[in-house]
DNA sequence: GCGATCAATATACACTTGTATTTATAGTTG
DNA sequence: CAACTATAAATACAAGTGTATATTGATCGC
């Protein structure tokens, strides 16, 4: 009876995101370092590059070592053609962190269609969270790996994507205390060590194999319980010392 | 009351830790490259370049992207004397990483002495893990920031140190349960959990100011408390599961 | 059909990088 | 003191980098 609180909770948390923005960024990006409204014709778009850019990206290689010949000669386009998209490495690494990000909301959106045929919401939640990340598009692996190194706009982008999904669960925490009547001590913060906790359980998870990688979301899930746990226990608590008082 | 329990746990799951390697690595390191048994006289030494080193990295910058003649600059001596020292500069990470894992164990320790005095262990814990964060030696800022990048020797060496906090506090929760009768649900991974979060809390840090950290500290704080409350609960769920059965 | 236009390439240049080889220098020892 | 030796510096080189400038080649409006 208690799973069905985690399974509102989590999974839901999630909820609406999505096409919110769009192609917007690389679309951007683009006009921009054109300067025109219309291209006549590009053979190789944007988005060949941040592909080609991800192709080049091992396991732990990150992005910040890529250079501008490198990304270029792996799309198979000359050097300077790469100005036409962008005019950094770092500008691709920002539309790739964009592209994390919906990726990100992508994960949410599926933990939402299978919660209405599993039982749990949390291991649903945890599921597809791991399971995007050894998808064929490695943008989540990215988002993680990037978080910690790279320039300001690379960090911001990643807060960005990360405090959305807080947001996100914490308001799913203050509408499942009017639901159920079960507490929660302080929504925000309950939402963000649940947050880090699954981002770090997930970073962690990236050298490792199928069945460790299982392990781990069984791990994931039940400090997740523990989280909660606490947070309803330390609600129940204050209520009681404010009646006391 | 309940205080006293985070004071033993935290504080003390730290405990003995210390001088267990001392400066192995880097001299082994070193008489390895040098391949002699007594170096004449060297005036800039193994650890001249690594503070060189360190001093290079700004906030935000991995070790990968340090280039072997950038670091022999900034130590001052000529681009092949750097062989002298180390083969590469993956080996000097390694050796930073190390003397990283050994700044942790500091931290561990100052901890435990602070503990004496004052009256949360879990609040002194991450207090001393913060300030050592903006030392003067940044090397707990590089472990944390090499823990994602870097190549697999990098990321073994984390982990080692990682885990090593991992199972002192986990051994610490046990003791815990023995002196005091209040049970955790799943000791390792209750550990496992603090210690993560507390380590990605650590690194969100890295960006920020005074105040904003004193904020982060106040929030790790109650999210631990959070995880050990809801451990302690999940633990007697389960002693009375198995009772009434 | 034909200049105009602009995406894509080609060439060029001034760097930086890692390392191999050579040269000078200082410390130890006979 | 002189001869030796291990070390630090100097030089050199091939490879790779980001980008400025010049060149091609196709597409479109007239």
């Amino acid at each position: 009876m208690y799973i069905y609180l985690y399974i509102r909770l989590l999974a839901a948390g999630l909820h609406c995101l999505g096409l919110s923005r769009g192609k917007v960024s690389v679309k951007s990006v683009e006009s921009v370092s054109a300067g025109v409204e219309k291209a006549r014709k590009s053979q190789v778009t944007a988005q060949d590059l941040m592909d080609a850019a991800v192709s080049l990206l091992g396991a732990h290689r990150s992005v910040s070592t890529l250079s501008l010949r490198e990304i270029a000669r792996e799309a198979g386009i000359a050097p300077n053609s790469f100005y036409r998209h962008f005019r950094d490495v770092d500008e691709l690494t920002v539309a790739l962190i964009d592209q994390a990000g919906r990726s990100l909301r992508g994960v949410v959106r599926e933990a939402r269609q299978r919660l209405s045929l599993e039982r749990s919401g949390i291991r649903s939640s945890v599921e597809a969270f791991m399971d995007q990340l050894d998808s064929d598009d490695r943008y989540l692996q990215i988002l993680l790996r990037e978080m910690s190194t790279g320039s300001e706009a690379f960090r911001h982008a990643v807060d960005r994507e990360l405090t959305y999904f807080e947001e996100e669960l914490r308001d799913e925490l203050v509408r499942m205390e009017q639901l159920t009547g079960h507490a929660t001590y302080e929504p925000a913060l309950t939402a963000k060590a649940i947050t880090r906790l699954v981002v770090a359980m997930g970073a962690s998870a990236n050298d490792q194999g199928a069945e460790q990688r299982r392990e781990l979301v069984e791990q994931t899930i039940v400090m997740i319980r523990m989280i909660m746990q606490g947070s309803q226990a330390m609600a129940k608590r204050a209520t009681q010392d404010a009646d006391s008082r």
